[in-house]
DNA sequence: CGAGTGCTTGAGCTACGTCAACCATAGTGG
DNA sequence: CCACTATGGTTGACGTAGCTCAAGCACTCG
């Protein structure tokens, strides 16, 4: 079960991100109070001291985003990159006819906005799913930087095509995949992004709905709701409402 | 129904790129002799003639690929980004169990190989759908390009946004839409890529097959084919075989 | 001309969607 | 503290879009 499977920022880096507890369960103990810019930009380049501080003063500003409320919207102006500090989002598109559909989750430590840069706007709204923190990047500055320093362009670049990357396994597990291994994906999705970020992989908080898991998976709330009780049914998962304990990621793999 | 509605590089320029008739049938005559280099890299942006130079020089290579035959395999270690010169690709995804999926066509203009960045190798392999030629242009060398020359960077950061933003549309189309009218957003896709290229917009050949179609869009082959029945009944279209003419295509977006 | 490949169409099956009832939990106001 | 409502989740019964399997046709190509 591949789909899905990639973080939508190349920061593979071991040690965490944010600095609260995810589950308030099962977490490794963090032993570094780090700065967040440092770690969502930068981490994965290796930089001079001068050129980190030119990173880190491209932040212009950390913003809070409450419950519900939105980032950006469809079709706003698009002039910043967003990372996700604390917390956590999803971004949505608008079907002509008014439905819409979740088109990813964003967790700490990964990027926001990045579809806006083709035509200038946004093309997707990204909403908070609870309070939440992002590091605002405006774009062109970071660009400006990445001709200066050849890391960080690779990285932008990386970023980038992480995120099409991404995309694509959604386009497959879509395209070729049943509703359990849809929703065995993503919960093997969620469960290895959290741990490549120093949370449990075992057992984590969703913070969506079954509404928007379904809608994210191109399934019904039902149909996801009853994919949760067959793998439970299963003893692949243990399951009760947000809160979820991956019991036997093979077997979810493997489905 | 506006799902895939975006072509892959976003030169929205008038003037054609390719040399060839694609339909033999109501084309618009092509005015004139273009080097393919200059228009798929370079026509959205405004270079001195000093910077289109370095653009040109930038093209390694001009590679001929057999029907059939592979560009690049998922695995192979990335090094080129390319762009189609004549002729047409498909891109595939494999699944672990062996079945495979295609994740996009390419035509004239169009850039093939940018999951690569993220890991160094191609997650996706690129099979030519008939004889086809490619520009092929290293990615170190473009990087360092895009340092010296700033509308260079924006180009290729739009390209890099365009294709996530073409997948999203995928996504949308496999989330949320009928078989029938998946078939729809593709013609429509197809035909305005087509149309923006200098080609004819409502007559062409698709050079894919059922099954690749199908593959592309998540339904059968068989589904594809009724589809292609069910709308030709309905007098939005004329296909035969690979031929196509689109009689409604506001028929076909509202479906 | 025969073989291979792709396309179409039919018949039956099934995974998933739809509709609906019911339960759990959390926030709100008296 | 307890209704009271709103929101989200689960489960069942039933309908259907699209899948599977299968047969036959239409090309292209050696």
């Amino acid at each position: 079960m591949f789909a899905a499977d990639a973080p939508t920022t190349s920061s593979s880096a071991s040690s965490p991100i944010g600095r609260r507890f995810h589950t308030g369960i099962s977490m490794r103990s963090l032993s570094h109070y780090t700065q967040c810019e440092v770690h969502a930009l930068c981490n994965p380049v290796d930089l001079s001291a001068e050129e980190l501080a030119r990173v880190d003063s491209l932040v212009s500003e950390v913003r809070t985003v409450q419950r519900g409320a939105s980032l950006f919207r469809a079709n706003d102006s698009f002039s910043n990159l967003y990372i996700v500090r604390s917390g956590s989002f999803k971004t949505v598109v608008m079907h002509r006819d008014g439905r819409e559909q979740v088109t990813g989750f964003q967790i700490p430590g990964e990027m926001l906005g990045l579809d806006g840069i083709v035509h200038g706007r946004h093309l997707c709204g990204a909403m908070a799913l609870e309070r939440s923190t992002v590091c605002v990047v405006p774009f062109e500055p970071l660009e400006d930087l990445c001709r200066a320093i050849k890391p960080m362009q690779r990285h932008l670049h990386k970023v980038m095509s992480q995120e099409i990357v991404r995309e694509s396994n959604m386009i497959m597990l879509l395209g070729t995949m049943r509703a359990d291994q849809r929703v065995a994906a993503f919960l093997l999705n969620l469960a290895g992004r959290y741990g490549s970020r120093g949370y449990s992989d075992t057992e984590f908080v969703m913070r969506m709905t079954r509404g928007e898991i379904g809608s994210y998976l191109g399934i019904t709330l039902e149909t996801a709701s009853r994919m949760f009780s067959k793998l439970q049914h299963e003893r692949l998962v243990h399951a009760r409402g947000k809160q979820v304990r991956i019991l036997d990621s093979d077997g979810l793999a493997r489905l």
